[in-house]
DNA sequence: TAAGAAACCATAGCGCTGTTATGTATCGTG
DNA sequence: CACGATACATAACAGCGCTATGGTTTCTTA
């Protein structure tokens, strides 16, 4: 019994914000709807102002990492599989890292806590696979070696797309990778090679998250 | 042939800025400034601005994350003092979660370029410890391996300060840093052993960074 | 010692921000 | 068809960082 809202406004918006952020523009309120026809209060009628904004424009971030993520497939070798998926969440660092640091600012606490859990799934289920096939001990968790890939490859993209890392670091991960998955039982020599194989060639279809 | 500026009042607008933000006050050129008795116009003599004092900000952290490295000594077994090492750099950025994430906040570039490097030599001449006792090959670059030390630190400090992951996730540290020494060369079960002491008794002198 | 100049500092105001109050237009519903 | 709830447009408000303008302080120098 009212006047309906236009969902289509507010995805826009949402676009609007991360393509201003890529583009290194300020966003604020008025700049946000300048020459997109609707007013400043649209943002207050479907986000309640400023920061669920940025709640929703943080959790489109994380629903594009988890795209990208899903686009990653290489059923032969999940060792690789694993490094395909490291390789896939820093590139998406690195060409939206402004986005991806709104990602992570919880200046404001989120508007959904498992944001990130439907991105590191694909870690766990990765892992569980390398553990099927025999890569990793039976005793490790695939939990928690999904959840120390992402501390690296989270560390890797801070220090680098928004730090005071050169971006020639991001080879570092190779053998931090490595490290890790021969920790987890892998054999050296061949933990190497998958980790290199899906590093170098991160994923087969580049999903270009926006 | 002037009047010579009061070089308390700069540290002091920097002491009390680190203070609110601790206490996760909204910092702003008017609450800094209030009830100090100095005004606005000090923070421009001083700093040039509020980007000038988010600089300083930045700048004051990374000095006390030095200082607090530095209390950090255990000559005997260089792996351990590589985990006091990370032990103490966790511990400083969870008391101050918020400078914290001033310090690598890069919204504005460094005004000293080289303010990182100080915390990261007392990594890389551990790692030179380490690989001169034996511990390391003799092909493990210490500033490579002190790099690989900070990302997976920097990772677990921001995940866990700021981001998602709960505190008892600190404790993935262990298994990552045992990982990364054992692929720099360390013995596994000796490395392991030496880690989780260095992990478990962080530092001697508990320094108490503010 | 006294004049002069340079720098610090206090005040007021500017343009901008996010937010909210108020009135109008518009759509779904009875 | 008419009612009422809701989206939308406009304008105003407090607060933000910043700057222009004098006044005051302090060091230098003749």
């Amino acid at each position: 019994m009212a006047r309906t809202k236009n969902p289509a406004a507010r995805s826009l918006l949402i676009d609007r914000a991360a393509q201003m952020l890529r583009a290194r523009e300020p966003v604020t309120l008025r700049s946000l709807v300048a020459g997109t026809g609707v007013s400043t209060m649209a943002v207050y009628t479907y986000f309640g102002g400023m920061d669920g904004l940025w709640k929703a424009v943080r959790q489109e971030g994380f629903a594009r990492l988890a795209a990208r993520l899903a686009t990653v497939t290489t059923p032969e070798d999940p060792v690789r599989e694993l490094a395909c998926l490291g390789s896939a969440y820093l590139s998406n660092a690195l060409d939206n890292p402004d986005l991806y640091r709104v990602m992570f600012d919880a200046t404001f606490d989120l508007e959904d806590p498992g944001a990130s859990d439907e991105s590191l799934r694909h870690l766990v289920r990765a892992a569980e696979r390398a553990r099927s096939a025999g890569r990793f001990r039976d005793d490790v968790d695939p939990l928690e070696l999904a959840t120390q890939s992402w501390i690296i490859g989270h560390g890797l993209a801070s220090l680098v797309a928004t730090g005071p890392l050169p971006r020639h670091m991001l080879a570092q991960a190779v053998p931090l990778l490595t490290g890790l998955f021969v920790g987890a039982g892998d054999e050296p020599v061949r933990c190497r090679r998958s980790v290199e194989l899906g590093w170098r060639r991160p994923y087969p279809d580049d999903g270009r998250g926006t």
